[in-house]
DNA sequence: CTGGCGCTTTCACTGGGTGAAAGCCGAAGC
DNA sequence: GCTTCGGCTTTCACCCAGTGAAAGCGCCAG
């Protein structure tokens, strides 16, 4: 047989359900508008079947379809989305805290929480005047380079961070952490700080100040602001941030009862 | 009210892909976390199929399953939602606008597109000492109210306008336009100005300012400031606003090659 | 005119989906 | 302790929604 498929391989009888989700993983940043055939190669579907089952996501509003014949995802979608519980409760009390912190500084804001062995930004304010950051909002990056990330990391759950120190640490820059023990090392400091610093490990042009948020059942997410790094005291940054991280604390226990 | 709500009905022979969508429309910002229970009697479906559909939504991540057993929806189907073309390019491109028009003003900043006959709010800056505005991003409202929904509408395609008109008007106020000659006119009137004010005509206390975000198609999206009512200069703050929304046009229109 | 590409529709077959019913589990009540 | 009850999970035999090869369509380039 020819072996020259490359795509996600079609196994017979996968349920429909799976189907429909895979069509909406095709999606990515990179690659957020696809034609019918690159959705059917990405996904290892026959046409007919993505044809169908994209027709009724359209219909739905999960997809939309443009006048070039693309796939895009739909606002219903994003409606849904939104109604996720990070996306709710934490990225409301956290925006205004977020927009101070912008207008003392004029920095790049972010907002994280993790997801698995990633983080996702839930939020983030670029300062037009700061240093530009390659994340996008909605976007997953590893645990172990940024600032938001060593604070999610440094208080996740042991068996996430034996997990994360197991794998290979993806290397950055040259001051990216890749070393299992100095990591190790270095979460424990961040748990002793009450405070991140992640010094050109993303970029070498970029230090981030990360300060967690926390519930009583632990950190939740995590705040950080971007600065270039000739410019930045991290020291004199770290206050601000964790005073920020403890307000929208204090905001989530006060509005959350049952539910985080 | 309203707390008799059968929900939606289950056709017999409904496709698996619309079962799918069922559930998740049952979420809505007044429902966020529902049961399975819940689920089933929202959607109208049997129970053991809302049980198994709803497995395989969690196993991909549209939804989760809190330890209280019910579901919400998921971080990767939010994840998924911001890729749509309007939260993406749209949203990234204004939001630095806004904040520069909250920093001037302090009042809330909205950003909405239309969707059919409603509006979508995009994003939102929730001044803290601004009066408290009752909608969320992600949520929905009618066209002929606020201040950004007769900016849409009034440059929405005809059909659109006159299916608005033809429907009966919700009053949210005393002021809230009801009569469809009075809208009429209201609309020819900011398509004239270039601005809309909505002044208390969505609560008795707020006042809006709005403008369009042009490219060469039309108007995609408008820009607002929501103030008191009592403390507001429409007339002077209908340039800034203005001005803002061109910001954004311009933007736009240079980021965006093929696709809105 | 012809060939190629990408989208849409058809059609007969079949296995994933169905839902009634039975099992399970923990909480509230006796 | 035992029982009931409500809500969740699993089973099972039936069957129609979904399937995908293939044919049809529309468009553009050569």
């Amino acid at each position: 047989m020819g072996g020259d498929d490359d795509g996600v391989r079609a196994e017979p009888g996968r349920s429909v359900t799976s189907k429909v989700l895979a069509l909406l993983d095709a999606f990515s940043p990179a690659t957020p508008a696809l034609t019918l055939s690159e959705l059917a190669r990405r996904t290892g579907m026959p046409l007919p079947t993505v044809y169908r089952r994209a027709a009724e996501l359209v219909a739905w509003g999960a997809l939309e379809r443009g006048d070039d014949g693309r796939y895009r995802i739909g606002l219903r979608l994003w409606e849904v989305g939104s109604l996720a519980p990070r996306g709710l409760g934490l990225r409301e009390l956290a925006l205004p805290v977020m927009e101070d912190l912008y207008e003392v500084t004029h920095e790049n804001v972010q907002l994280a929480v993790r997801q698995g062995l990633e983080l996702v930004f839930i939020e983030r304010i670029a300062g037009r005047h700061a240093v530009p950051v390659l994340t996008r909002v909605g976007g997953r990056f590893a645990l172990h380079a940024t600032g938001v990330g060593l604070v999610l990391l440094a208080h996740a759950p042991a068996e996430v961070q034996e997990q994360v120190l197991a794998a290979p640490l993806e290397r950055y820059t040259e001051l990216t952490i890749t070393d299992p023990r100095r990591l190790r090392r270095c979460l424990a400091e961040v748990r002793r700080a009450g405070y991140a610093v992640s010094d050109r490990q993303v970029t070498m042009d970029a230090l981030s100040v990360a300060a967690p948020i926390r519930v009583p059942e632990g950190v939740v997410a995590a705040i950080s602001l971007v600065v270039a790094h000739d410019r930045a005291d991290p020291v004199a940054l770290a206050p601000l941030v964790q005073a920020a991280g403890r307000v929208v604390s204090r905001a989530l226990n006060n509005a959350t009862g049952p539910a985080v």
